[in-house]
DNA sequence: GGGCTGTATACTGCATACAGAATGCGCGTC
DNA sequence: GACGCGCATTCTGTATGCAGTATACAGCCC
């Protein structure tokens, strides 16, 4: 038998918080100010500053000393180096993925893979939903907790950058790779695995490279 | 014009407390009482708990809702995995450093691994310390920013299990590895240098894994 | 003696209080 | 009209207060 236990009001402002950053919702170098966040939330500034602490030292909110907090900027710089992370980090999980996935999990990732196939090319949040999730049942093959944190941080602080890259979830390319990395896991095949993976990201890196110069 | 800003009290309490946890002076599993830091560091508990907050983010220690703060115990599974992807992030690093280290960078890490060759037998710490600087400058040599920070999020976490690996800083292997880490760097071959990291680092996750399992 | 129960104590989680720094604005000066 | 200065206000940073839960221990029952 058991009872519900009541949460911690910090994670509940910390999940709150970290959602409305990666939704767009409090765009990148909003400020966040104490007292107003916890009179919306309806608790005191502490467990608000708690939530701030730790987004911060996951990269989605910057401390600035007596002035506050606000929802992390990345420069286009900051954003390849994430990329090129991830691209790494990725091309390792499809590696492990390929060596150890179960069958369960083999299976989850092509159904999750098959069902990009079938979104309408004008559902934007639902294609990154989607992808979202395809890429996290990737990682999570890869059976590395450590991996997996990792690679949700990246992803998280990626979020930041969406708008570059949302329209791009879907193209032909987009679903050609994700077939291959695919395959190449289903196969068996580390060495193909990593290097689609890595492939595969590495685009989007330069796309969104490409998107941000542009844009400034 | 400069004056001297007072840093944060959380800002120096985040330091002492992890320094003490890296160094060892906190053993893994060990409670850490907020009123207990506090008077010791003479702060009182909020910049404690803030501290601890980030310390739990960044996996040197636990938070047990109701139950306080542990230094953070690594299970050997857990330990592994660390190594696993701290071994795809140096392998990455190498890889870069190969293509893009200035002069400036290549000069420094072999004035490191030079350092290495010099160190008397017997001071582990100092074996310790000289091998974190030769990762550390080799991340750096990568350029990437965001790699180096998690690069060293892992390495805080493995000194949770440094005793385990300590003592094998300075076997010939180690030496001769990090010589062709280095040689593959300063020879601008990426796939060499990468190959040459990842070797390094998976022998001491096997090692390490190994000791693990005995101890148990 | 072992185990349960009640009570005292310790500690956390959140709220609030207070001091000091940063920001913005109006006024005066040139 | 532009600039600088000073004050009011806002907000952060740290300390403290308070309620509630976990822990430990003593006493009691069997």
């Amino acid at each position: 038998m058991r009872v519900e236990r009541p949460l911690l009001v910090r994670e509940a402002v910390y999940d709150r918080l970290k959602s409305a950053i990666v939704e767009g919702e409090l765009a990148p170098g909003a400020r966040m100010l104490e007292v107003e966040l916890a009179g919306k939330l309806g608790v005191s500034r502490t467990p608000v500053r708690e939530a701030l602490v730790r987004l911060a030292q996951e990269g989605l909110a910057e401390l600035l000393p007596g002035r506050g907090a606000r929802v992390r900027v990345l420069s286009p710089a900051e954003v390849s180096e994430v990329y090129e992370v991830r691209a790494a980090l990725e091309a390792e999980a499809a590696r492990l993925a390929a060596q150890r996935a179960s069958e369960g999990e083999l299976e989850e990732l092509a159904r999750l893979e098959a069902a990009l196939h079938r979104i309408p090319k004008t559902d934007l949040a639902e294609q990154t939903r989607a992808d979202t999730r395809f890429h996290a049942a990737l990682v999570a093959a890869s059976g590395n907790r450590e991996l997996e944190r990792l690679f949700h941080q990246l992803d998280a602080k990626l979020a930041l950058a969406r708008r570059y890259s949302s329209d791009e979830n879907q193209s032909p390319k987009t679903l050609a790779e994700h077939r291959a990395i695919l395959e190449a896991i289903l196969a068996g095949d580390p060495d193909r695995a990593a290097a689609a993976a890595r492939a595969h990201i590495e685009r989007f890196k330069a796309l969104v490279a490409r998107r941000l110069k542009e844009a400034s």
